[in-house]
RNA sequence: GUGGGCGUAGCUCAGCUGGUAGAGCUCCGGGUUGUGGUCCCGGCGGUCGGGGGUUCGAGUCCCCUCGCUCACCCCA
């Protein structure tokens, strides 16, 4: 048992209702953003190494620990994409999407890679569904990428609780670090090992931690929220007025910190009580100084990213379609299988979903097959003609064999 | 990387104080030489995660190891 091979810890196959739930999802993320305009983006599964670690943030523990990277045999380093947005900033650029009307809007539905130990919600390889508008610093960017997800969440049965915060401008954002970095300093001894390592590389982070005792010495600290530019106070107002008057209701949270570098102004999170430790369903924000941390011209941008797999987990009460087969088609004898396997094909080009017998059942086998599968009628194709039965009454009739396709139909 | 729980047929599990493998479900066949959903019978299917040790004998005890899972860290 130990010797056959098994899926890589932390992947899965998704097959039988997942499947089906993944597909439910990607309609209606297809939906929605359509509706909005976003169109659909797909990068590659991986990149130049450079490119996270200059647009994630080398402090990050996704850039630190999490990232797979190898070297391909040309030599180069290459690292499996923990994350959508700087790959789709990336294509930004290359394509000069800078010349098409702004913001450019795009949504991914992607799997993404990341180095780190499984649990419920968390996996190695996971998807997101991620929406990115890039190009404009407008309020009613940020207010419509937390009111799109909002929407995805409610159609696919998630019921969460949105948190909102600003981070300010990088020169503002810069500026609170020092002062927080000497007041974490000064209490350095009650905070957590991780939390006293990073001071000096990312303050902010200890607003994360679980750690009592960091917990209240943050709790004392001062607040980036209070400390934001007049620019900043008033777009993060603007944002709170189109949400207010969207009818979406959220919690200002001065202490929500994201994982990633590039933030700058809104950040929201969208937590679920129903996922168990990692609460957080999706998540996002502003991130204005990243294109010019990759190369471009400065150029505002603003997006969000929700994971699949959390999305399914705590979503509840969304129908899923059922396969549905209109016809099945099997024999009585094994010298009918052309027969029967040319009307399948017959009754697939007519437009119904037929299947036939590949297994070279029994009579009673077929029967049986066809009732678990669910088919609505089931042709047996017999010696001289077809016998058609509608399989929940039990009603059959005799058929020449070029007339089943039609009779099927027909009682469609 | 750290800690807890768990690893017996494809799936869900039973196997008491060690005696040399079972059930249900699924799948296939049969039950008046050609008609399903219930029921009955039968069949396929297991190196008891792997290795080592103790013992006359281990799925059951000990050690190591691998895997799954939940949690910490962190994140979607």
């Amino acid at each position: 048992m130990s010797e056959r091979i098994q899926a890589p810890r932390g992947t899965q196959d998704v097959l039988g209702e997942q499947a089906v739930a993944r597909a439910e999802l990607e309609h209606r993320a297809h939906a929605v953003l359509d509706a909005a305009g976003y169109a659909r983006i797909e990068t590659p599964a991986f990149e130049a190494t450079e490119l996270f670690a200059r647009g994630v943030g080398e402090s990050t523990d996704v850039v630190q620990k999490q990232m797979y990277t190898f070297s391909d045999a040309g030599g180069r380093s290459l690292t499996l994409r923990p994350e959508g947005t700087a790959p789709v900033c990336r294509a930004y650029l290359q394509h000069g999407m800078a010349r098409l009307p702004q913001p450019v809007k795009l949504w991914y539905l992607s799997s993404f890679f990341r180095y780190e130990r499984a649990q419920a919600g968390r996996y190695r390889q996971f998807w997101q569904v991620g929406a990115e508008a890039i190009g404009s610093d407008d309020p009613a960017v940020d207010a419509e990428t937390i009111l799109l997800l909002a929407e995805l969440l409610e159609e696919l049965g998630v019921r969460a609780r949105l948190r909102l915060g600003s981070l300010g401008t990088l020169d503002a954002r810069n500026r609170y670090r020092e002062r927080l970095a000497s007041h974490l300093h000064a209490h350095a001894a009650e905070l957590s090992a991780e939390v006293r390592e990073r001071i000096d590389a990312n303050p902010l982070r200890a607003f994360d931690s679980d750690h009592a005792g960091t917990r209240a010495v943050t709790a004392r600290a001062p607040k980036l929220l209070d400390a934001l530019d007049p620019d900043d106070v008033e777009h993060f107002a603007a944002v709170r007025a189109l949400l207010d008057d969207a009818g979406l209701p959220y919690d200002v949270d001065a202490t929500l910190v994201r994982g990633l570098d590039y933030y700058t102004r809104t950040v929201f999170e969208f937590d679920s009580p129903q996922l168990g430790a990692q609460s957080g369903v999706g998540g996002g924000g502003r991130y204005d100084g990243l294109i010019e941390a990759l190369g471009g011209l400065p150029t505002p941008g603003c997006g969000f990213a929700a994971g699949a797999e959390r999305i399914l987990l705590a979503g509840e009460n969304v129908p899923l379609p059922t396969a549905t087969v209109d016809i099945y088609v099997g024999y009585t004898n094994p010298d009918r299988r052309r027969t029967a396997f040319a009307l399948a094909l017959a009754a697939r080009r007519a437009g119904l979903n037929a299947q036939v017998e590949l297994a070279g059942r029994s009579l009673k086998g077929q029967l049986k097959h066809a009732d678990r599968i669910g088919a609505r009628l089931l042709a047996l194709v017999e010696a001289e003609a077809t016998a058609l039965k509608e399989m929940e009454t039990g009603e059959q009739v005799t058929l020449g064999d070029d007339a089943v396709v039609a009779e099927a139909l027909r009682r469609r």
